[in-house]
DNA sequence: CGAGGGCTATTCCTTTAGGGTTAGCCAGCC
DNA sequence: GGCTGGCTAACCCTAAAGGAATAGCCCTCG
């Protein structure tokens, strides 16, 4: 990995997101800067990863929220393929979970789409120097996800659930009782309440109502 | 209004978006088309309905989501105000609800904002021209609006719940227990339960899981 | 002033949810 | 072969949810 320091080279990055215009944007605004150099750019997740391990940018700009792959799956496979330059994501979304699931992916910063130009660069310039950036309105956040990690160390986890486990969540996160998730599902109603109960226990929640909207707000459902 | 029809003045265009990066590629883009002139922009929603009544432009390309006052209510005071030319809400979210709650209220187009830039420009001029614009991807969804708003004509209305009945449902979509939501709120488990089986009829829904999904995925919980 | 709506509360009743336990069947694993 | 884990199912029991009806209190509107 090629890691610019001073006013050698200029730093090269890419950005990876489904907005073309955004992506203008960008490229328009690093034309501007002589150490920073745009050196790819895609809307599609799969061609950017391939993009990323060819190119070897020094950073890469990565939407969290596209349509099919989304940022966060293209982030791991990014880290698997052993991608050893910064990974930045840009995004939208200043949802606690999506910070912290970032983050926790190896994540090298987390920039919010509707920061001024100027600090963009900015913090790009930072990030392309290895240090870690994030956008300032979530500073607060983060401090509340530390909090949180330490009050509730067993953080619901959706991998410790079986997959009949899941197929239940799913249907109870649509609003369905036991009752309709057995004829649907095929087995007695006794049997999805003994899943049922599984599922929370193993999820540490106390209702199938706090199931339903922690699954529906992780996107589980469907 | 002034609408421009052939190649006579430009068509005058505002944009309101809190993305810095995402007005800029917009302002390049529509910098190298003759007919097409950007004579407003800014991220702040007040001061775009502000701007837009003032400059009084052909079209305004207004943002789904912003932070504070959403787009949807930007589009309402707009047409309260009595701003006569074209609004094209702008935005990534493909959501059949909010597609049709923008065309509900007044939007004379809804694009996407993945859209490639050659499309944007063209969709802009027949906008400016007076023509509805959806972007393509929308027109499935589109049908399916339609189909649902005739099979189904008693969708769930927020805004025929009291003031009450929607802090109720707020706490319920959090995951709480009628028991812990009368504590909480300092009243009966008995009125909850009172309130609750209300807002299920008004709601036309059959169970409080149920209706905890619908308000995490209307965003109405919190 | 009376009517109606919103919030509160209570009583009665049925259905649903959820915890605990036991158990059969089947797969993969040591 | 025995063991474990997953899926199924049943039993018992308590707690929670939800439907129906009635009613008092307060406020607003005509």
């Amino acid at each position: 990995m090629t890691l610019t320091t001073a006013n050698d080279t200029p730093a090269t990055l890419m950005i990876i997101d489904d907005h073309p215009l955004l992506r203008r944007g960008v490229a328009q605004l690093l034309e501007l800067e002589d150490d920073l150099e745009l050196v790819g750019e895609t809307g599609d997740p799969e061609e950017g990863i391939a993009l990323a391990l060819k190119l070897e940018p020094d950073l890469v700009l990565l939407d969290l929220n596209m349509p099919g792959v989304n940022g966060l799956e293209a982030l791991r496979r990014l880290r698997e393929a052993n991608y050893s330059g910064r990974v930045v994501m840009f995004t939208v979304s200043d949802h606690e979970d999506d910070v912290v699931a970032a983050l926790r992916n190896g994540a090298d910063g987390y920039l919010l789409k509707d920061m001024e130009p100027e600090d963009m660069v900015r913090q790009l310039r930072q990030a392309a120097l290895g240090r870690m950036v994030i956008s300032e309105s979530l500073t607060a956040l983060l401090a509340e996800a530390l909090r949180n990690q330490r009050n509730a160390p067993t953080t619901p986890d959706i991998h410790s659930l079986t997959q009949r486990e899941r197929e239940i969540l799913q249907q109870l996160a649509s609003g369905l009782s036991n009752k309709l998730i057995a004829r649907k599902l095929d087995i007695t109603e006794g049997t999805v309440k003994v899943h049922v109960k599984h599922l929370l226990k193993k999820l540490n929640l106390r209702s199938r109502v706090e199931a339903a909207v922690w699954a529906v707000q992780e996107g589980i459902d469907h």
